[in-house]
RNA sequence: GCCCGGGUGGCGGAAUCGGUAGACGCAGCGGAUUCAAAAUCCGCCGCUGGUAACAGUGUGGGGGUUCGAGUCCCCCCCCGGGCACCA
């Protein structure tokens, strides 16, 4: 064994190993129980960062510790390999996006394989292979037919600078997600994927995943929004004609306070009225243009606007004003909304601002049983609570909430006037782009068969890749090769779709392709089922909604084509935490800020410092790595310098995963600094001949004592990773239990043995974590033999005599040493004699005595 | 506004079921080694008082439950994230 640590020489040479043994290869005809373990797929965007790293190191530690455990693993890796930044460096570079990500794959995957990652790269995968879109072009073909799938003229969000369409999941605050550019509304035929039809189901479905974050369900619910409520119509005539305009409610039970109706800028009858009143025109057209952002929508002040139509209510026959209100939204529900001010609070507030009638309808009961608020102008006195009961409501009076709603909807149905009625917030996927690098949308467009998707036997629709986009719209649009083609149906000449698909389509379906990635007879084989579902997915928070969201989807639409046969693809999801950093700039007299990477600063008496002219930054406080902030830390200079062994370390120590984790230098040369002490340690001991591991029998006190921790300590790192998923306090037992094992002393027979067995169950133990250095020493320790998971020596953790704390009124005030089987009468007698009580007690007598077995004695005097 | 997280030393964090607060690591301080430095090793390290033994105090603030509260309950403050006129 050499004495000194080299972490390139010994990591190379454990790749390789792996490499050839093809260690990580999965097999499906294995009787060990299986375990997929995942994580989130990478963008090839060039190289690796921090992200990365933290992602498929934490997968790599489960993925590790389960095989350590017995269980045939299978961990993949592949490319989310369609995207706009390709398309971007195509434009800055002349580069075709197809030849840019595939050098970005090559050198990422070099990269992958230096962190050692248990990857079974022969399973490895791009979305943007033929061999894979293919079947995505498959399923879209089998979803058009079924009508999962089709085609509207949606107004959509146009991001102007990325020059695509959005779908409302990747606007955010007004802006692309991606470009951050204001975004604007089109329209613009889509294909749609009917995702609300599954709405129900995938709201339903989060309560069958109690391995998913809390906070994880709890966003996708309110993302869906379900919403119980009444949909019901106010009959008007317009031109002699009957018409209907209709609404949704969840509070049907104020319906007889409705004083007036609310209709949406883009609501037909907004626009019908707007047809001899040029005054609403201006206003209609004044609220679309402020409707562009939905942000300001939020903060923005409620603006409305008589049409000058009635309609009628259908209860009580009165007559209720229309109003156009730039509050309502036309995307959900039917655009249109019943006004109750009394018990709405944006009702209220619009009925102030423009003096509209406000009724009282609910109210509730109050101290002893009075009610509570008829006062005339404060709304927060009337309560928009379901708790009250009905007043002024004629035959409903008296009712409560769930009663009132049921006889209304009940005379509503009788009228054939509205019924009960579930909404949801989720709005059907569109997923077409006007972008060149995604995966093509199998329809073809004849003059005389409309839209045809393109049959099996002719696909995949390949998209060509030699293409170098110019940045303005999409090439393929250009591309006459591509566009001209026949009709499937009849023959004739006909033209290609040139949108592609949204990437988040790709990403929806990966997890089930590699369990068979090679198949060409379909989209999954029998494989599928025998992976499936993911027992682990690892990825970042960011996903939470879309993605995650997206690929329960897929998976449903799967199952019901007969492809898999579970109901939801990830069993338990484990979301990490970003990675940040400190951050530095300077700024220039026009308030310019010029961003220091944390590489390029150090610490000179306190004072933040730019290395190069020694001149002061300003510390503009922790966040996320990112380019703009240029407080990145390159992985790839880690591993040059440390190895691969310390990045992991580093990052599964320094927080647990869940957690962001701060970047630091210092933390980093800490976790080194443990693994050379490590080695030192297990030479040390190797240099004096290894021995057969202690399994037990009679040992000096401070063996058996090393040997009770050893024990303790397997048990505390399985529990670590295996339940709690803490991977800091795994590492953070195994550093204790090297600092104890470094302070024991001794060099007999017994005691080495028991050195010899912490050395290999610490080694196996940080082999999740840290591999290429564990299976060296393992090596070394024990030459020809496998890992394996050291097993708890019940009869090591039995102690004869245990210490106990003892308190005095809740106080720490000292500790007994008392025999482990000692009834709590004899732990009371032996606490009172005890100086430390004595002292407190002063011949009185307590008044009680708590005794907790294994823990304390607390003395109440 | 609503819904989730969270607030513990100089710093990252630990305390898993209400039972010794501060594990582990970083930084710092003292010492050994060295011509010197790096590396390494040993020791100290919440705050206040005290040479010390020790005492008091301490988990964002206030109250409560309990023999005992970082942990449970009520009120408030602050930070992070998500949703945001969803009828």
């Amino acid at each position: 064994m050499q004495e000194k640590y080299t972490p390139a020489d010994l990591e190379h040479a454990a790749q390789a190993h792996w490499k050839t043994s093809q260690t990580f290869r999965a097999q499906e005809d294995d009787a060990r129980p299986k375990y997929y373990c995942l994580s989130m797929f990478p963008y090839p965007s060039g190289k690796l960062h921090m992200g990365h790293v933290r992602n498929y190191t934490i997968g790599d530690v489960l993925a590790r510790y389960h095989t350590l455990r017995g269980f045939n693993v299978m961990q993949p890796m592949g490319w989310d390999a369609f995207g706009l930044p390709a398309e971007n460096a195509a434009i800055a570079n002349g580069v075709p996006p197809a030849a840019w990500t595939y050098a970005n794959i090559d050198h990422m995957r070099t990269q992958l394989q230096a962190l050692g990652f248990a990857v079974d790269w022969s399973r490895e995968l791009a979305t943007c292979k033929p061999d894979y879109y293919r079947w995505e072009q498959w399923l879209f073909t089998r979803l058009f037919e079924k009508g999962v799938i089709y085609k509207k003229l949606a107004s959509v969000n146009w991001d102007p600078v990325d020059q695509t369409v959005l779908a409302n999941e990747q606007v955010i605050d007004g802006r692309g997600w991606r470009s951050g550019a204001l975004v604007e509304k089109r329209d613009i035929p889509m294909y749609f994927f009917r995702i609300t039809q599954y709405a129900d189901e995938l709201l339903t479905g989060l309560d069958s995943l109690p391995g998913w974050p809390e906070r994880v369900k709890t966003m996708q619910a309110n993302w869906i929004g379900k919403s119980v409520g009444v949909r019901f119509a106010f009959p008007y005539q317009l031109d002699g004609k009957d018409e209907q305009l209709w609404v949704f409610t969840t509070r049907a039970d104020t319906i007889m306070g409705v004083t007036f109706c609310a209709v949406a800028a883009e609501h037909p009858l907004a626009t019908r009225a707007a047809q001899n009143n040029p005054a609403l025109a201006a206003f209609i057209a004044e609220c679309k243009q402020g409707s562009v952002a939905e942000a300001d929508m939020a903060t923005m002040e409620k603006k409305g606007m008589d049409t000058g139509l009635t309609v009628t209510h259908p209860l009580t026959g009165e007559s209720i004003p229309v109003w156009v209100g730039n509050y309502v939204l036309m995307s959900y529900g039917d655009g249109a909304v019943m006004a109750v001010p009394a018990h709405d609070e944006r009702d209220f507030g619009f009925a102030q601002k423009y003096s509209l009638p406000i009724k009282q309808v609910v109210a509730e009961k109050g101290e002893g049983g009075r009610e509570k608020g008829f006062s005339t102008d404060a709304w927060d006195e009337w309560y928009a609570s379901k708790t009250g009961y009905c007043v002024n409501s004629g035959k409903y009076d008296g009712l409560d909430y769930a009663a009132a709603v049921d006889a209304i909807a009940t005379d509503l149905a009788a009228l054939n006037l509205g019924e009960k009625k579930t909404q949801f917030r989720l709005r059907d996927w569109g997923i077409s782009r006007q972008r060149y690098w995604g995966c093509p949308i199998p329809i073809v467009h004849c003059a005389t068969c409309g839209d045809v998707p393109v049959p099996a036997d002719q696909l995949p629709v390949v998209l060509p890749e030699d293409v170098v986009p110019d940045g303005s719209g999409n090439p393929l649009n250009k591309l006459a090769s591509f566009i001209h083609c026949e009709c499937p149906t009849c023959g004739g000449p006909a033209r290609r779709e040139t949108d592609t698909m949204d990437t988040f389509v790709e990403s929806s379906w990966y997890y089930a392709r590699y369990a068979c990635p090679d198949y060409d007879g379909g989209m999954l084989d029998e494989r599928a089922n025998h992976w499936l579902p993911v027992d682990q997915y690892v990825g970042g928070i960011e996903h939470a909604i879309l993605h995650l969201l997206y690929a329960r989807f897929f998976h449903k639409l799967m199952r019901d084509e007969g492809l898999v046969t579970s109901d939801e693809p990830f069993q338990n999801l484990l979301t990490q935490g970003m990675v940040v950093a400190d951050t530095f700039y300077r700024e220039s007299a026009e308030g310019k800020k010029t961003w220091f990477n944390p590489a390029d600063v150090e610490l000179r008496e306190g004072v933040a410092v730019l290395k190069s002219d020694g001149q002061p930054v300003i510390v503009g406080g922790t966040e996320k790595m990112s380019k703009s902030k240029n407080n990145g830390v390159d992985p790839q200079a880690l591993i040059d310098l440390y190895g691969a062994d310390t990045a992991r370390l580093f990052t599964m120590f320094a927080a647990p995963p869940e957690q962001s984790l701060e970047w630091s230098d210092a933390g980093v040369e800490g976790a080194h600094r443990f693994l050379r002490r490590l080695w030192k340690q297990a030479y040390e001991h190797v240099q004096g001949g290894v021995v057969a591991a202690c399994t037990g029998g009679d040992l000096p006190e401070a063996a058996k004592t090393l040997r009770r921790q050893l024990h303790q300590t397997i048990q505390k790192v399985s529990d670590d990773i295996e339940r709690r998923k803490q991977f800091n306090t795994a590492i953070a037992a195994v550093m204790e239990l090297m600092n104890a094992l470094a302070r024991l002393e001794g060099d007999d027979t017994a005691t080495r043995s028991v050195r010899q067995e912490t050395l290999e169950a610490a080694a196996v133990m940080l082999a999740p974590m840290v591999p290429h250095i564990a299976e060296a020493l393992y090596t070394e320790l024990k030459p020809g033999a496998s890992l394996a998971w050291p097993v708890v020596d019940a009869a090591a953790l039995v102690q004869d005599e245990i210490e106990l704390v003892v308190q005095v009124n809740g106080k720490l005030r000292g500790q007994i040493c008392v025999a482990a089987t000692a009834t709590r009468e004899v732990i009371e007698a032996i606490a009172l004699e005890s100086e430390a009580v004595q002292k407190y007690l002063q011949g009185q007598s307590p008044k009680k005595v708590v005794v907790v077995p294994g823990r304390l004695v607390n003395i109440v005097i």
